[in-house]
DNA sequence: TGACTTTTGTACCGATCGGTCAAATCTCAT
DNA sequence: ATGAGATTTGACCGATCGGTACAAAAGTCA
């Protein structure tokens, strides 16, 4: 099979961007076309469904990356509060320390989300289970877990808004240095309690 | 002057509806048209400047409704926790318990922030200083309180995101009332130990 | 080299986009 | 009633939209 120039994987990075900069609806094929450095013909051919399945195809490979780079670890990591803090880390880099937006919440806010409203939906429920898992494999109760995976993302979430509306990507560090703070509280707690309903008594941490 | 349907403030609610469901791209004239009863001919006559004036007409209403109703209780309210307390339940109802995105926050993730820049910059800074503002009142030193207004703002708005991706409005609702306790933790302080950097010791509430 | 498949460029489609405009309709002071 | 001005209508504009068609180009392999 004659590869040309690319795998169709090749462009979903550059396809992922375009969408994140000007929304589904925004982007259009002339400017994917640009961006990609594919016409017409080629797009059509690697996406016979058109701009639709171009999203779809994006959205599937950020969900890869992040069962690959935060879902699985969060699982699979013996020590929760290591998996915890090297996925608060890959996920500031993943956004470029607020630099980057997330598609899949940016989609969700207007009416694309009825196009991909299932793959919308697991991502971010995967997600929180994963971490309430962690959290729960680190000393809390299920549903403080719960709640704080919660949380969790909404700040993360909300994070990304703020700090593209203000035009300052350090209130997403600051956003995420807050949430890390309190995902880890218990680690400046003796062993001996086991663990706090996220406001009982005790258990503090320091910032950083 | 002939008021034959409506003053030109009477269908910036339907065009508000309108941005937030299809965003500033999505929303088309003829949409627009459909939605607020009115022909491009009146559409023009209101707003001259087409679709870009009629999206900076709804962001100042909106900003002038949060004026009212959110900056200036924060600010102007005697009893700060009361204060608080009371903007929240309006934020809450301002959108919909979930059920309603916020059109700001929606305009700030893509390449139409650009056109919006000025006015999505400081609604959130004005409610960001108005909350910080209240939470020094109610005792915090000005540092903490920067940072737990800013950890508010994002959680609402991570909230929204949230609510809206999952198709479960509930998740707003439970967001706010995780703020909200955050907020009045002072409450349960005894009033005469003044009040802790937001990490200190002690100084807990009931969730309700 | 030549049959064959995959990839690419581009002309073209009907629909819709944001926006304009002249004419029709309405309101109200006179 | 009438005239002036405010408001509305809807046809129309060129541009661009997402998508299709298809032939030329580029690659593979016998």
């Amino acid at each position: 099979m004659p590869k040309v120039v690319a795998e169709r994987a090749d462009i979903l990075p550059a396809l992922g961007e375009v969408f994140r900069e000007h929304g589904f609806e925004g982007a259009s094929l002339s400017i994917i076309g640009e961006r990609t450095g594919l016409g017409k013909g080629s797009l059509y051919h690697f996406f016979p469904g058109g701009k639709e399945e171009m999203a779809a195809a994006v959205l599937a490979e950020i969900d890869a990356w992040f069962v690959a780079h935060i879902f699985t670890p969060l699982r699979a990591e013996k020590d929760a509060a290591r998996a915890i803090a090297q996925t608060l880390k890959a996920v500031e880099d993943y956004f470029k320390s607020g630099r980057r937006v997330c598609l899949i919440g940016a989609l969700a806010l207007n009416d694309s989300r009825d196009l991909f409203g299932k793959q919308i939906k697991t991502y971010f429920a995967r997600w929180n289970d994963a971490l309430a898992d962690a959290l729960a494999r680190a000393g809390r109760d299920r549903k403080s877990a719960k709640a704080l995976a919660e949380e969790t993302l909404a700040a993360i979430q909300g994070g990304l808004v703020l700090a593209r509306a203000m035009n300052d990507p350090a209130l997403f560090q600051r956003a995420l240095a807050r949430v890390k703070a309190r995902l880890l509280e218990e680690h400046s707690c003796p062993k001996s309690k086991p663990l706090p309903p996220w406001r009982g008594k005790g258990c503090f941490l320091r910032l950083d």
